[in-house]
DNA sequence: GATGAATGAGGCTTCATTCAT
DNA sequence: GATGAATGAAGCCTCATTCAT
């Protein structure tokens, strides 16, 4: 958003140009979070990941200080992802109670979108070192903050109940991850969109508040 | 429906005391439940497992194929003590609702005691071939299909609205998985107890016909 | 022949009772024999000669010190048929070129009998200590004595021309080993007996003097 | 008939740079059927090869799939010789009878010079998988064929007897080989050059007709 | 800046041998 | 005498990382 490009971590690089940095690892770690979504990061050699990076292994270690650096960027990426696709999803939106619905479900799209690389950030992130994993879970927390956001607005428009935020947001951002997570036996049941839809009815019953349920229905209403 | 004394995997053994074998694969899961838990799969060594288990690596090799066979031992042991669980908490419960209620709250409370343990379910499950991960995806379904029996018995009595019951049981066991899961983040927003109250009064909401409601209050009228 | 069973080796058993220890030593080299014959030395484990003999592997070492000596006894073993067969072959033969024919027929037709085990003879007795490598040649060497001594016996009645005993012995047996050496694609090209026909034709073109061949006419012609 | 530049083995290395591939693997061959020869492909390690080669013993890995892999590359080397010293002794020779002889005379020195490693062939050949050894074998009968070759030609031009041309070669070239396996007892009875004349008295009495023999005397008058 | 050959530490696994029962 | 569970040393092989070109 800024001029500069953010500087999405503070790993350092060996090389000084900053836009070749940028591209570098944007290769890199779009090969890893390949690799590692479908083989796990143990399974995942540097010169897997070179080669489908089309760059020799050297290289990657030019721009990375670690195996568990690329690691780090690649969930970094996947989490980015999330917080960029949610509030694109707002964009325009202003009534809570749209709002709410626009996040989670945007939410769950990523997620599938996502999907191996989902699982991954469940699997590895307790590979990385306890201090690059606190970058990981404040992104979330993050993330999760939109979530709790939208629903506390609901809330203190009346439309929904006085439930506790954090523990409700939780829910929905389980709800979302668990399409990835258990996609192996979920896709069996259902498609996405019946997911969500299955899902959201769930919710609806458990937040909305009587004024709640009236929105809702001019909301539909207007969909139509 | 009860856990009926089938064999829980066919890894064979070099050891034919049968009794024998069974305790040291004990040990050696105990030993590895607690490491692979802590520090994951790939981290810990054989050598760890063997240390911990106060025995020689080689032995665990009489025991077990493969440094993958220990993950699948330590990974049924956990679903084992999912299974053993459920059923022993709804012994001498006949009414729809207690069941439903007990069953969930039992699953919170074998996650909790299991913590590390669902973790590594998650971490590392993929780290199997194919064909010994399928073993770990039924022992999965079958703890399922418990906790949407209790579910199921509920909507037939007119006590939970008619939602989809495989949805609505992968609803309650992630709510229940979450708190291992996330608890680096859950533990700083309540406790277990707090945790099953918040969620329970979620799914209330969500599943309850006003039938249901009576019920309930007669319920809770009884247990005060 | 003497009273006590003649003692092969001097390799010393932990067990008292003589006869016990040569059934016990018989069981063993027999598998080792089979199984080092098949899958080598170094591929074969004590375990399984264990299994094959029928016993345990504690029990091996209480007749032998070594998985080396099994190798030791398993050739030695070999080694000794050879030394059985050809004296056998011999009785009741006193004509020269008889027994010269004789013993080496008997020699093909044992290293036939035991192919795999003579192919072991070669692959592994580098396998083992100086020392012990010594008493596996001393004993071939005593059976290429035999071969070489029916040799001498025709050179001497003038039958055979006078080449050097030792180095032609050498040729004979050498002849021998090599149905087995080479029997994979010996095999295609012909079957024992016409290997051996063909062999004793070249042997009796190179050795035969005029006067050997008068009596070789003499011999072929009683047989017929 | 002359070594065509056929590649000898398709084992692919990951190493791209063809000429580095070339030297490397001979470093590696040379160390191996060093030490394979002298200690036997078990006892020796990869770790000594290294040693030896004066590389890494990841390196190794570089240039080979496995240990087996060094063994292969090591025995055909040592075919290879064979194949390459044959051809280059019959060069400028067109007499039968002469090139029958140079043809043996230069198989027997190759072995001498080679003996240890011919030693090793007959060791462990049968240590590597069948499809591995396939391609020693075929190898082997291309060497047998060069010397069948020659002794057809004599046959053709009527200087030896109508022998069986397959069966005849494979006794002249374990003659040759013999020279290596019996080494430990026949370097007690002649050295190489003895052995070689003793063995041709051998093989012509066994082989030359009547006009053969003529021609042999006019070569060896020539000779003087 | 990029390459990729080279290194070497480290892990899994096997198996000869021992020893308590 | 026999058993077979247990040990632990040792070897093969992988792969993150470095460094000369």
């Amino acid at each position: 958003m800024e001029g500069s490009p953010r500087v999405v971590h503070d790993v350092k690089a060996q090389v000084s140009d900053e836009a070749l940095v940028q591209r570098r690892r944007a290769q890199i770690v779009a090969a890893a979070v390949e690799l590692f979504s479908h083989q796990g990061f143990y399974r995942t050699t540097i010169q897997d990941v070179a080669r489908k990076a089309g760059v020799s292994a050297g290289l990657i270690y030019q721009y990375v200080t670690d195996k568990e650096d690329v690691l780090l960027l690649a969930l970094l990426s996947v989490l980015e992802s999330y917080k960029r696709e949610i509030p694109a999803a707002l964009a325009g939106l202003s009534d809570p109670l749209e709002r709410f619905w626009a996040a989670n479900r945007a939410y769950c799209r990523v997620v599938d979108q996502w999907r191996e690389a989902t699982v991954l950030a469940y699997r590895s992130t307790k590979s990385l070192p306890e201090d690059r994993r606190r970058l990981i879970k404040e992104t979330e927390i993050e993330t999760n903050g939109m979530i709790a956001a939208c629903l506390r607005d609901c809330i203190d428009a009346g439309l929904m109940r006085d439930v506790n935020v954090d523990l409700a947001a939780y829910q929905l951002v389980t709800f979302a991850h668990s399409w990835a997570l258990k996609h192996w036996r979920l896709k069996e049941l259902c498609n996405l969109e019946e997911y969500i839809r299955q899902g959201f009815d769930f919710f609806a019953q458990a937040l909305l508040t009587p004024k709640g349920w009236r929105h809702q229905g001019r909301i539909e209403g207007k969909a139509e």
